[in-house]
DNA sequence: AGCAACATACAAAACGTTTTGCAAAGGAAC
DNA sequence: GTTCCTTTGCAAAACGTTTTGTATGTTGCT
């Protein structure tokens, strides 16, 4: 047990040569050898727990069966934990394996751990950030297949995948619209980006359908974090004509939402209903009530990233795509209809 | 371009043998060729843009360079981001790579990813866990080095690394004592880990520094969710002898602990200090005011993990560990001196 | 001049697979 | 009984490295 056991040690102890092992392991290839000749073979490899070296076969067969997934800040996001394991859930049902390398910030850092990657001959490359952003994917990654993941690549030559930023905010607002409201303000994340103008588009879409229209006062842009919400929501909120509900740009904004209202004395739903978008469990489940909220796709689309890739490798002709996955509300307890 | 340059091309186009190729590129072994060969041989390989395949440099070395981590639940935790990072980070500055896989709650799955993980030669295993705990770690990673990660194993022989749950309670202690309050209630987890065991008994002793103790109706213990710090704190608070701080198990039950005061009419921290341990940003610093708690070290031991890994790969009879990494505090605004 | 010592470069083997081409043996058809 | 398949198995080459042992000069010393 000390040294590890290879085809060699099985062909000896079959009593066969090491290419009928190979043959008989190989699915493919076990037409070329005597079906008892197989069995008996599978038994003296299961007996002495012999597993192919992916490292020599990958080196023959030049295919590593490792991903790279190269990301920005894992660390900061609690998003990262859904999109890698969607990737490796994937990953692991087709018999590959994830290298996970995060660069932070750091461009210089990324183009090596890119290399890093393509040392170990991954077969594919996905090419992620945290949110839904304009991303200029690097020129190294030219050499190998790559799926963009989370963001939209200037190069339209790859694959990608999103939220559907859009849908959300029409999602939102039909929400809202449907429990009655109908002053409805929307607290937008001020930096430009997809996501702000994609949700902020799909909300005003929503609102159209059922012949309402979001006046310009009631668009406000701040910071996307708690506090950022908690200003706009404190400036909309103490109003004269204040909105009866409320949609975030995301689940933080909305926390920031309910400690304006509970400071002015409002209470959610009852006074005023919130939306959000991201379902961060933290959040969204820990706020009193629970939040409503549009769930981020991050496991999905890290699911659809790798079997794109896998795709792609297969078959290197097969057309790009551009996927937008989409959002679906998780109901809790913010929404109600406006009183009176 | 289109197909990759090996040594081969590399030593053709200097003019040399493959072995010299090698050599020069050593730097163990660059003193058996001339200096200025190295030289020239190097600017060569870079203009053609070499890179070593490290599928066959790995194995010929029976090196692969890369490292396994299995975890259980990165997705449902926030702080899985914060350790792959550590661990990475300290990986890639050591010349080698992370294999993420994740099995969620499958015992059986956990093997086969493992298996997955050994075929291809990862030079050693971290196993982690999210948070701290007993843990069995399986029979299969007896064949490599493993370092087991946020988690108490159940073998003495495999080194660990942990929080020092004992010093955060401690500190938490410290930090109510200090600032003058002397009735001071502990929400616990209900859970028999660790963790809790670790995080009270330092709370006591802390107090206990003081000369103060923890009444038996003082101490608490409820599901470690925002709902469960809820609960437990809107019975304290109620109470005709109320505390005038509480010490928090994890942020997400001090979350509830601020949503039970503000049910009250008690304000934070005027009425109530409150300390939470996690330091996850999502919470602690969204709270207003922002809440004190004592950081969960997940980056460091991350880090530890790998280097002691490292280590050992170097070192093979290098004593076992079991590491303990201090939780420091994070200073917000939830404490305050008492009233009166 | 002769010999050791050294510097420099190379050929070949090995790591553990997979696959191609070939050989031996057995059976069927004439 | 010869020819021709078919079945079954094997030897050898290849993937891209690293390293050991050896060969060829070159220098320094007596």
């Amino acid at each position: 047990m000390a040294t590890k056991v290879n085809i060699r040690d099985v062909a000896k102890a079959a009593g066969v040569s090491v290419t009928t092992v190979s043959h008989a392991l190989s699915e493919a290839h076990s037409s070329r050898v005597n079906a008892r000749t197989v069995e008996h073979i599978k038994a003296v490899a299961g007996d002495l727990g012999y597993a192919p070296n992916r490292l020599a076969s990958g080196l023959r067969n030049q295919r590593s069966q490792i991903l790279g997934l190269v990301s920005d800040e894992i660390t900061t996001t609690p998003f990262a934990g859904a999109m890698i394991q969607g990737a490796q859930d994937a990953a692991s049902e087709h018999g590959h394996l994830l290298m996970v390398v995060n660069s932070g910030l750091d461009n210089e850092l990324e183009l090596q751990e890119i290399r890093a990657l393509q040392q170990h001959q991954v077969d594919g490359i996905i090419f992620a950030r945290m949110f839904n952003q304009q991303v200029s994917v690097p020129e190294e990654l030219r050499a190998v297949p790559t799926i963009v993941l989370d963001a939209t690549p200037d190069n339209p030559g790859l694959s990608s995948v999103v939220p559907d930023e859009f849908g959300a905010g029409d999602s939102a607002a039909e929400l809202l619209v449907t429990a009655g409201h109908r002053n409805i303000a929307m607290i937008n994340n001020e930096d430009d980006i997809p996501a702000a103008h994609g949700r902020l588009a799909g909300f005003r879409a929503g609102l159209d359908r059922h012949g309402l229209h979001l006046p310009a006062e009631f668009l406000v842009a701040g910071h996307p974090s708690t506090t950022g919400g908690r200003e706009a929501a404190l400036e909309l909120l103490s109003r004269k004509e204040r909105p009866t509900a409320l949609f975030c740009f995301n689940d933080q904004m909305a926390m920031g939402a309910y400690q304006a209202a509970g400071h002015l004395g409002l209470r959610v739903p009852e006074d005023v209903s919130v939306v959000g978008v991201d379902n961060l469990e933290l959040i969204a489940d820990g706020l009193w009530p629970g939040l409503s909220t549009m769930a981020l796709p991050h496991y999905e689309m890290g699911r659809w990233a790798v079997l794109k890739l896998l795709n792609e490798l297969e078959n290197p002709e097969a057309p790009r795509l551009h996927e937008k996955i989409p959002c679906p509300l998780v109901e809790r307890e913010s929404v109600a209809p406006p009183k009176g």
